[in-house]
DNA sequence: GGGCAACTTGACGTTAACGTAAACTGCGTG
DNA sequence: CACGCAGTTTACGTTAACGTCAAGTTGCCC
């Protein structure tokens, strides 16, 4: 009873609106791997998202804007979205080998660890900028006191 | 007694070494006026760098790189620099008039405002995404934890 | 003052990440 | 079922941010 809604399923126009791209982005990620395409397309026709291709997309673009990364890197980096698939995919196709499972899920956990250190690294140096710029603001404040003690009450 | 080391000058390459770029970089963001080149270079000789000017490289590449800016943006956003020069040649050619010193320092405190507020927008965005990953990875514990229940001690 | 590495300007080359145009097609609607 | 908008593929265009090459110059050291 988890699927009573159908899901409207999208199509490329309204998930780049959605996400805040365009049509041509998201093919283009597409071509280069790092959206796999609507399976059981019939060539030519128009693809169709769901939902979840949403929250998807948007944390592709996340990790690539907030971290920085080229989207080669980021076809590295986002495996464990594919192992994810990976796991989804042998089970609905019956597979529940748990052995075969523990792997895959211990490899999407490494994958996501290494997502969080990268994080964790833009988090440092965005703290480093923030105290430096903090220690110049601090300066200008303590000179603007400095100045306008020296007026006493200019305009 | 403060200038007591004269500091060697740093030429163009040393100082791409120091901030881990390219004399080349350094030249373009010349050119887009980024870096107001040294002062009455005899138009051809070479350029000389102090050990002020590796911190400002600094400070302008980790902006760029951690906001994400483009060098259009960049340029519009360390204005608070250009009026931080301002200060000190006034201040060095004599002008001290307190009222036209306050007006520059608030500039350019602004301007530093400016930054920060730039810094903590992508620290919000990536303290969403860190959740959004930590999450994830819970689940996957969740999930890990569930098969190994499952099998109770395979290998 | 001669040598040479590092510099200078100028120009053209390169690459990633899309934008854009063209010609055609799928698909929900009246 | 015709219509028209949104989508499809193909291909070439664009832009930022440098890389790279060439030909000449500067600056420091012996």
């Amino acid at each position: 009873m988890s699927t009573t809604i159908p899901a409207p399923a999208l199509r490329i126009g309204e998930l780049a609106r959605r996400v805040g791209t365009t049509p041509r982005t998201i093919r283009y990620y597409e071509e280069r791997g790092l959206l796999g395409g609507p399976p059981g397309r019939p060539a030519g026709g128009h693809r169709a998202y769901t939902e979840a291709d949403v929250t998807r997309l948007r944390e592709l673009l996340s990790l690539r804007e907030l971290l920085g990364l080229s989207l080669e890197e980021l076809g590295r980096v986002i495996e464990a979205e594919s192992a994810r698939a990976l796991v989804r995919a042998e089970i609905e196709a019956g597979v529940e080998d748990p052995a075969r499972l523990r792997e895959i899920v211990t490899e999407a956990l490494g994958h996501l660890d290494l997502q969080l250190s990268l994080v964790h690294r833009r988090q440092a140096e965005l703290a480093a900028l923030e105290d430096d710029l903090q220690q110049r603001r601090q300066r200008a404040l303590g000179r603007l006191a400095g100045i306008a003690d020296a007026t006493a009450g200019g305009d």
